[in-house]
DNA sequence: CTGTTAGCGCATTCAA
DNA sequence: TTGAATGCGCTAACAG
């Protein structure tokens, strides 16, 4: 315990040691070429025998930025976003760059506190995972020059536009319609997490416009979205669906806006021994790693996350080195992942 | 994007222009009381009227102490870990300290560099939620004088002693053999996840120590503990366990070492239209969300994750505050919920 | 090649 | 009650 109150060694211990300057010291811990060999061998030895680490607040302070990258979640429960976490930490952390991860409940006020912080804490950049319920957030970064992009939302906020990475989400509710049809089905039911933010808005409208292309407006396509001042957890929100949607009579199929609220149709329907897909077809959102284990597997729209991430990353990294060459908007397309809720089968043509 | 040209303000861009000192700046916006309101009033006027943000990290070297803390965990994407990010973000969160997540995949290297970058930050503490595999990391914290509690492990490094948080783990195993034995089945297989740790290690120890107690071990009582080396995913561990553990008989019960094995477990023995629990009954470990989702429903051992976080967040702030009376070693008691999988039957009784 | 010097933005001691 | 002065640990001109 003696330790406990010695100070950590600083340049200028190393320095006095060695016999050089502090700045000497500085040039050779930063690697610089036009050191002698014997200076260096010097240093280094006096270094590693004072098992000095440099401190990086004081040379962050010098250099007038960090090496520190935020990254935002609504919830780190939640695998989509544990997976985003995941990607994006792996690929900042191999850049050499350390990462702040702030998980705000979708909660305006602890948004707001995390966006501050950042600030404060002058980080070279941040990635947003999903739409700011508070938009202000955005002006903010904006006005103190923080590089951000934004993944699944636009900033559309006059004068903070920041470089988004968006999915194609009218195509991802298009695939699922389109495959419910496929089988022979035709009464749709859709249910929906509170349209808190884009990317669940373009689903509901493709859900509708996809409905509508196919001619199935009076197919009994029914439609329940959660509140947004419910207390439910995800999948709690879809066992309370599906018994919102059945009271009104049995579809041939539900398509569930996140995989998370398809657990809930899944785990109702298995109580209620309808059987799935032959009774009631299911679709969710997300291909979170639980929908190939559940029974029966989900068939689900999966986004590309790794692509997702990887280009969210780079257009950040070129905004920090002011690389130039950035995209604003970037659409990746989703893609449908065929399982037993919803297997490929024509339903007519077994009957 | 003119302002992208202009640098933030500082404490002397106010004290220029409220016609003040920058030390009575920094007087008044840190609240000291031997300020007149006059100055008060137009100090904070002008930082209002620059959007003045206070530079943490300028504050940080000054203070030499920062208000950040570092989560070590090793897979973000498993949700019992995340769960425990949740619960500690949140308490650091309200306590105005900031969060590191270090996601460290149980790669001995990537720990090491998340140890040094955090030293190098010179964060207040480090919470690490499992056994470091990378055992010199705990030396590395304790010479650099960073204060970290340790969940669910020990450091058992002479002159490295932390305060750690456990779970009384072979009780937990005990709770599950016991359960299996209500149940009337005595012959029990128990498959587990490379020991890399003492979570691990007590688990498979009581499960023995258990086996011992109720005389089973004649009962074809038999281990599937998966090789350090294998790439697999948790799931696919315990697929592969369930086919190891059916080639060699078929056991009353199977003990997965942690839920996601469970997981793997149940998906095999599904596919396998093996019946749980009537065929063979499966209790997991750990609890996490969606062993209540799975078919059928999981019964599993649960750990006080949100009791151990607020014990371990505790301790750190004691220690930080150097508050004194810590407890170097708490131990939480688990117990067991039971549900589909392994119901409160006796199957003698049934039969 | 190495030393000298001057801050980065802030907190804090000591005077006034 | 406020101002002047100092330095946290480091980087980066500029000199020599």
């Amino acid at each position: 315990m003696n330790q406990k109150t010695e100070k950590a060694p600083t340049m200028k211990d190393i320095a006095r040691i060695a016999g050089v300057t502090q700045a000497t010291v500085s040039y050779v811990i930063n690697g610089s070429e036009d050191i002698s060999e014997a200076v260096k061998k010097k240093v280094l030895d006096t270094a590693e025998k004072l098992g000095y680490i440099p401190n990086l607040v004081a040379r962050n302070l010098k250099k007038r930025k960090t090496n520190t990258i935020g990254i935002i979640v609504p919830d780190v429960m939640n695998s989509y976003y544990s997976e985003m976490i995941k990607y994006n930490e792996r690929i900042i952390r191999e850049s050499d760059y350390f990462t702040f991860i702030c998980n705000t409940m979708h909660d305006a006020q602890i948004e707001d506190w995390y966006i501050i912080s950042l600030i404060q804490q002058k980080v070279a950049g941040v990635i947003i995972c999903y739409g700011l319920t508070n938009r202000e957030c955005y002006k903010k970064l904006y006005q103190h020059h923080i590089p951000f992009v934004v993944i699944d939302d636009e900033t559309g906020i006059e004068g903070a536009e920041a470089p988004c990475v968006l999915v194609n989400h009218k195509k991802g509710s298009l695939l699922a319609v389109k495959h419910f049809v496929s089988m022979g089905i035709k009464d749709i039911a859709y249910c929906s997490e509170p349209l808190y933010n884009k990317a669940l808005c373009d689903r509901y409208e493709g859900f509708n416009n996809a409905i509508r292309e196919f001619g199935l407006e009076n197919k009994r396509g029914r439609v329940y979205i959660a509140k947004e001042d419910n207390e439910y957890e995800k999948i709690e929100l879809g066992y309370i669906a599906t018994n919102e949607i059945l009271s009104r009579g049995k579809p041939g199929g539900i398509f569930a806006s996140t995989d998370q609220m398809a657990f809930g149709v899944i785990k109702r329907l298995n109580e209620l021994k309808i059987a799935i897909p032959q009774d009631i077809a299911v679709i969710g959102y997300d291909n979170v790693p639980f929908s190939s284990i559940i029974s029966p597997s989900l068939t689900t729209i999966n986004q590309p996350i790794m692509k997702m991430c990887i280009h969210g990353t780079d257009t950040l990294y070129k905004i920090i080195k002011r690389d130039g060459s950035i995209d604003l908007k970037a659409t990746l397309e989703p893609n449908i992942i065929i399982r037993q809720s919803a297997p490929k089968i024509n339903k007519l043509a077994v009957n």
